[in-house]
DNA sequence: CATGCTGCTTACGTGTAGGTAACTACCTCT
DNA sequence: AGAGGTAGTTACCTACACGTAAGCAGCATG
């Protein structure tokens, strides 16, 4: 069998798909990314990170941090001494992300003024 | 009023967030980017961009390609010859699009061998 | 004149993301 | 003992994203 022209397109195209599907099934949502940015400055109690996104509730962030750390982007930490103090940490691996976020950022900045003239 | 160090990092952290928070709007959801990219590699007709896309529909297509132009980011061309023909295309602005979807593609492509090993 | 393509639209239904409010269990401070 | 902080959970609700199936108007082809 021979490819068209058109089908080696098309096989290109999906290759270009595919993984930003991939990428967008873990960043895509309101609040991962914020959540996320929230963590890598530093905030990395519950209710550090809950005052630091605006109107975010507690049932929200609690599911989003699950998710974050089911897809390894953040680190869950117990200690136990007493009083018992949380912390969430960004893992080794979200740091991947950092680009994407950047990436993002500018786009938002500059989407921004898109909207709104310079 | 002073600022305390908390405070300038809840600051900087926000001015991180907000833009993000933008950016996201026009970008999340399963199928925008997806299109665009369809887009970008030379699907111009309806059908052809629906083919290009497994299991999408014409009625997510139709809504989305609407946004997509409120956004600005695509352009809807009736050519009235007869028959009549409808164009899709890529506008300017949209490329500008382009990092972010690059840096996407690169990190879905990097997360798939996080998960299934290189 | 029937079949099939294009570019959609319409009706209908489901699922989940996200929001609101209240509440709990534990600890601390006064 | 009461007020207040931490780290959530629970029940309930709504809206919208997304899916399925079908249809339609216009044109072309055998």
């Amino acid at each position: 069998m021979i490819l068209t022209e058109g089908d080696s397109k098309q096989v290109a195209c999906l290759a270009q798909m595919l993984p930003i599907r991939d990428a967008l099934e873990v960043v895509s949502g309101k609040w991962k990314i914020l959540i996320l940015t929230s963590i890598m400055h530093g905030n990395r109690r519950f209710k550090e990170i809950e005052r630091s996104i605006p109107s975010i509730n507690p049932k929200v962030l609690a599911k989003e941090l699950k998710g974050l750390e089911t897809h390894q982007l953040v680190q869950r930490i117990v200690h136990d001494d007493y009083p018992v103090l949380i912390e969430y940490v960004a893992t080794e691996y979200s740091h991947s992300l950092k680009k994407v976020m950047l990436e993002l950022h500018a786009w938002g900045v500059n989407h921004h003024k898109q909207l709104f003239g310079k």
